[in-house]
DNA sequence: TCTGGGGTCCTTACTCTA
DNA sequence: TCTGTAGAGTAAGGACCC
């Protein structure tokens, strides 16, 4: 049986911003957007402390200034966590090669050639973390990602569960089904339409009926992972599928000249980001989302993989000039896709 | 009244070609 | 040659993740 470890960093954010500055310790700190919560933008990260107040991630800046005006709202630093992140990263790796990355502040590990006992390389992975860096983490050790993945989520902050096969239905079934990998917003509401509310309610659904309700794919896969069956591998290395920038108004606007000079200045970076890459895209995709949030995307696929400024930019004025501009925008998007790595 | 940005994957529909 | 279809590629939208 495979020991896998999904390892969580707490508050991830907010407690990077704490180790700078001492005196926000123990404060509610709210870490979004440009840091102005009464411009647009979301929080990405709240302290412990702002999360009494009902703060929690994608909520907007300005819900969440109204819930809290005391909070102490911080910019997103991407930087400065991506340095702290690539010493954890280097510590994972310390206790196994395999660790397959998984955004900025977590990671699974795969352990199960370890001499010591699970929990043991647990413990010392939370201790050499919080000795480097002051962090906390939480961890979930389980025979899959899947669980370890709720495994993590059980005893935040600086927790450390164990889930096994044998533990399913006493832990697992009871947790809202929202607690599921892959249950979205979208899929609880469906569930509850339906009567069910716990990841065990799930897991009584034969998989016929789960199917019927949700498509071949899906229904298969809650199925399985309602009764904790997940066998996908730890991923080692990853290769870029697409490339994109995006850009919301801070006042939505209806003038076409704004727009085109968004497209050009977005499709500009999201190059700059493919030759970083070393790649080449064969598919430009423009997004345009108006001030009822309706979305709109064009695609246009080349003939050939390029990394022209000159074509991908005509290439994505060509989708812009197949959206008929009729209500204000709100949000410009220029995404790159079908890439292929230069030799 | 609000609802970011950067990704992945899936479904469905359509078109072209063997 | 005609017709039907399978499959690939493309396009558009949506759900979900951090």
């Amino acid at each position: 049986m495979p020991v896998i470890l999904h390892i969580d960093m707490d508050a991830f954010f907010a407690s990077v911003e704490v180790l700078r500055r001492p005196e926000l310790r123990g404060k509610p700190v709210v870490i979004g957007g440009s840091g102005d919560p009464t411009k647009r933008g979301v929080v990405s990260t709240a302290s412990y402390e702002a999360r009494k107040f009902g703060v929690h991630s994608a909520m907007p800046l300005r819900t969440a200034l109204k819930l809290c005006p005391n909070c102490i709202f911080l910019p997103v630093d991407y930087r400065e966590y991506s340095r702290v992140s690539a010493i954890i990263k280097k510590i994972f790796l310390e206790f196994s090669p395999l660790m397959e990355d998984v955004g900025i502040d977590e990671a699974y590990l795969d352990i199960t050639n370890r001499p010591e006992a699970p929990e043991t390389t647990a413990s010392f992975i939370k201790k050499r973390i919080l000795g480097a860096t002051g962090l906390t983490c939480s961890i979930g050790l389980a025979p899959n990602k899947l669980l370890a993945k709720i495994a993590s989520d059980m005893n935040k902050p600086d927790g450390l569960t164990v889930v096994g096969m044998d533990d399913v239905a006493r832990l697992i079934w009871p947790l809202a089904a929202r607690k599921l990998p892959g249950i979205g917003p979208k899929t609880e509401e469906h569930l509850k339409g339906l009567g069910i509310n716990t990841i065990g309610g799930v897991a009584a659904k034969s998989i016929e009926w789960l199917q019927a309700e949700f498509g071949q794919s899906y229904g298969h896969y809650l199925y399985e992972a309602s009764r904790g069956i997940h066998e996908s591998p730890i991923v080692t290395s990853w290769e870029p599928k697409s490339i994109s920038r995006e850009e919301t108004y801070e006042i939505d606007t209806a003038n076409w000249q704004a727009i085109a000079k968004t497209l050009a200045w977005l499709t500009s970076e999201v190059v700059d980001s493919l030759k970083d890459e070393s790649c080449k895209a064969k598919t430009v995709t423009v997004k345009i989302r108006f001030e009822d949030f309706k979305t709109l995307t064009r695609a246009k696929t080349l003939p050939e993989e390029s990394d022209s400024l000159e074509t991908l930019r005509r290439a994505a004025f060509e989708c812009l000039g197949r959206i008929r501009i009729e209500k204000r925008v709100r949000l410009v998007g220029v995404r790159l896709s079908s890439l292929k790595r230069q030799e």
